[in-house]
DNA sequence: TTCAAAACGTTGCTTTTCGAACGTATTGCA
DNA sequence: TGCAATACGTTCGAAAAGCAACGTTTTGAA
């Protein structure tokens, strides 16, 4: 059974009232009712589709936060002969192009719904069950390396975000990859 | 009677649909299929607002050629101490606004929806009429000078919406009215 | 020129949205 | 603290949008 159109369209619409009004005050001080005049809809439309507010921004965050771990998931599958980077340089477009929602929602932080918490987790087991997979040797702990990815690649989803694309900076990030994947890339070549 | 606000956001999206495949197609290329697609909009909600697709586009010119002729006669009435500069820099501001919209009609040419022509008729009406009732001389048909503004208008506005506003280009447009409105100004100084 | 595919435009029925009204809960200010 | 204004969240009838099916007209390619 697919969504009514109507449903859809009320949807994307409350959705994008909401970022919106993310960008001009605080998630806390956003009101249902100023939601709901930014986007024209109405209170009870509003309602019989989200049970508050944070109902909205949790399933917003579910939402995105799943569809960057399939982009994650298949990006590192798709890794043939021990080419990792550029991996996480389309990840980084990926991202860019919901730039408007993920800025957004970067900066709320609500326990139900912490959206960086999300991302830096998805992008930490994506890579340590890469490296699992991939890597012979363990000499230095998989753990750390993951989480050392997973943190410099939240710096610089962050920082593309608010400067856009930058070549040295994504080049920076290669040789950290490149540091975390020696083990794997030394077999490989 | 207000607009039920389920209209508005239906003809909004059917007009902003219009508009961007006014910028991929030719206006005979389009139908309302498309439209449709588009615009999330069903085939009897389209048809229950228009007639078909020239209704629209003559609904479209109507509007904002009302608004254009609103907003000229507006600025030519708060002229004030023969202060006849700045009237066109506001037009080309208003203009600027819906740049995509305004862009977009221009270059369609159906005889009974020509946005372009309303334009420099609207300029043409609202300059002659102001200077019928502020010039004391006579010596050059106002007629004239009427037509002169307008056309001269309407390639600012065009050149406007292309290029974005420019310091220059506005300072000719200055020299050229001052021209014609040389009478009035040298009355009122 | 013929004919099939696509676009047109209409109709009846279903689902969604709206708006106003309501009582309740929060907020912010005197 | 007390109280008025504002926001919350629900309900229900009315209006609008969607959808599928239909016959008609136009289009474009054989």
């Amino acid at each position: 059974m697919k969504e009514d159109v109507r449903v859809y369209k009320t949807k994307k619409n409350i959705a994008d009232a909401f970022i919106h009004l993310l960008g001009e005050k605080d998630f806390i001080c956003i009101t249902v009712k100023e939601i709901c005049a930014f986007s024209l809809t109405s209170k009870s439309t509003f309602y019989s589709h989200y049970i508050d507010k944070y109902d909205l921004l949790e399933k917003l965050v579910r939402q995105h936060a799943d569809s960057f771990k399939t982009g994650a998931m298949m990006r590192f599958q798709s890794i043939k002969q021990g080419n990792v980077n550029g991996v996480f340089e389309k990840i980084l477009d990926q991202i860019t192009e919901d730039k408007a929602v993920i800025s957004a929602l970067l900066d709320v932080h609500i326990s139900s719904a912490d959206f960086q918490v999300e991302l830096e987790s998805i992008l930490y087991q994506t890579c340590l069950s890469f490296l699992e997979k991939e890597s012979a040797s363990q000499e230095t702990s998989l753990d750390y390396l993951a989480r050392m990815y997973a943190a410099n690649s939240m710096v610089m989803i962050r920082w593309t975000l608010k400067n856009g694309k930058d070549k040295q900076a994504v080049n920076l990030v290669h040789q950290i990859q490149e540091f975390i994947f020696q083990d794997l890339l030394m077999i490989k070549s």
